[in-house]
RNA sequence: GCUGAGGUAGCCUAGUCCGGCAAGGCGCCAGCCUUGAAAGCUGGUGGCGGUUCCGCCACGGGAGUUCAAAUCUCCCCCUCAGCGCCA
């Protein structure tokens, strides 16, 4: 959310900022805000000046019924007080929450590194490692991989609880657990406080988290109460400190959540769509950072740093892309994609989402910081970063070491997870 | 789910019955004292608006009664405890 004073004190900071994102909507809405907070000073003078009448003649009253009568001219101004009062508050009141109300719709200011586009086929590419393996006929896609070695049910799960949800059975679950304990386990070592978070969130807090778009299009809501299942545990890690104030000297904050991760959205269908690719839940490790704004922009470095080993020591070649600005979305500053090479789709795609989310989500959780027993102003940064997500981790292992036998070897890394298993055979047949 | 107790400044608490400028402690900051520190003593210590200074607000949120609400009434939210249910 942006920042009150500097609505008033530096507007053309922003409106430079907004403009970059080609979207006249978020300038009428800036333009809004700031008309709404001038009419909500101007409410509040009058109304104070009320207040101020109505408590200097409340103490006069008492005062007089302690000395014997209140005089009658007295008794009738203050009676003339709360119909305006109501009036002023009223107008004051609902000023104050249309500017918040716009303020909630506005997106993040960027980062100047943002580089200009219009959607993902603008991010800038910043980094490869690796070679693209050519294409093969012979690769098979991942899902298919998978159900040949009978380690997915997806026709079953289709039919129990609908598209875009899967069994996993065998070893694959096996080396699900090994991703999210290889990915946590390099994490720990970082210094990264491991969190096993709520999987469900109220509204509120789950409103200073994300954009109001996302309830809509993203969130899976229980029916009949206040709660979410989280999109990724960075929602329930943000929100681990709503309302507080953060000691400073315990900066940066660095944690690792686990958690499966629900969402509604499913996108375009394509070759893979029989997969574990692009699916309504899943298993992720996330990092998670709260830190002093200075300090932000250096650990976004280091949570991309860490992304990017743990995909380098899986094997798996792949690019970092930065962010443009038409494919940033509302609530990050600066983002970088780590895309995974896909060889049988000849691609690179998503594995890892990485981003500094600066003041944002900390100001509309009303998070601050400060040193002992001194409560500061200055709102912290949070900043997040996919440690590895095991469903889209798991398809381009599958993809990409897939062998003609039809066996899928075992990324090195993973083996010792895995009591030194160095393949994934095909398992016997079901019922 | 039921019953009860709570929500007051960074933290802890008084005030609520009986309406009239929110008391105190801890922490923190400054000064005094000290070789230095601690202790002790003195003062300060929230948000917002206009800004030499003043004012308003702040007692979980909202509505109501009243000249006046932390205090009375109603609605809602959250936390804790006990009980119930339960892997």
């Amino acid at each position: 959310m942006i920042d009150v004073d500097v609505l008033r004190k530096d507007p053309g900071r922003i409106e430079q900022n907004l403009g970059r994102r080609g979207n006249p909507a978020y300038l009428t809405l800036f333009a809004e805000a700031r008309a709404k907070d001038e009419a909500w000073r101007a409410a509040r003078v009058e109304a104070d000046r009320l207040r101020q009448r109505r408590n200097d003649l409340g103490r006069r009253i008492a005062l007089e019924r302690a000395r014997g009568a209140v005089p009658a001219e007295l008794e009738a101004e203050a009676r003339s007080i709360p119909t305006a009062l109501r009036e002023a508050e009223a107008r004051e009141g609902e000023q104050r929450r249309a500017r918040d109300a716009l303020l909630m719709r506005l997106p993040n200011l960027m980062d100047e590194s943002v580089p200009a586009g219009k959607d993902d086929s603008e991010n800038a590419v910043v980094a490869t490692w690796g070679t693209p393996a050519g294409p093969n006929p012979a690769l098979r896609a991942h899902g298919e991989v998978l159900e040949a070695l009978g380690m997915a049910e997806f026709d079953r799960a289709h039919r129990a609880s609908g598209s875009g949800f899967y069994y996993l059975t065998g070893p694959i679950v096996l080396l699900d657990l090994a991703l999210q304990r290889f990915a946590l386990d390099l994490l720990v070592e970082r210094g990264y406080l491991p969190v096993a978070p709520p999987y469900l969130l109220r509204r509120e807090p789950y409103e200073g988290v994300t954009d109001l778009a996302d309830f809509e299009n993203v969130m899976y809501k229980v029916e009949g109460e206040d709660l979410y299942l989280i999109a990724t545990s960075e929602h329930p890690l943000a929100a681990l400190y709503h309302g507080e104030i953060l000691d400073e000297d315990r900066l940066p904050l660095r944690l690792a959540g686990l958690s499966p991760c629900f969402r509604k959205e499913i996108g375009g269908h394509g070759v893979d769509q029989k997969g574990i690719f692009r699916v309504h839940q899943f298993q992720k490790v996330e990092q998670f950072v709260f830190c002093r704004p200075e300090e932000s922009a250096g650990l976004h470095e280091e949570l991309r740093a860490n992304a990017e080993e743990i995909v380098r020591r899986l094997g798996v070649p792949y690019r970092v892309v930065n962010v443009c600005t038409g494919d940033l979305g509302t609530v990050a500053a600066k983002k970088y994609d780590i895309e995974a090479w896909f060889p049988r789709q000849q691609a690179y795609r998503e594995v890892v989402s990485c981003s500094n989310c600066t003041d944002y989500q900390a100001r509309r959780l009303g998070i601050r910081m400060g040193k002992a027993g001194r409560p500061g102003k200055v709102v912290p940064h949070t900043l997040n970063s996919t440690a590895v997500a095991t469903s889209r981790t798991m398809a381009v292992i599958l993809e990409q070491y897939q062998q003609p036998d039809g066996s899928v070897t075992v990324p090195e890394v993973l083996r010792p997870y895995l009591g030194g298993r160095d393949s994934l055979r095909p398992v016997g047949p079901k019922a």
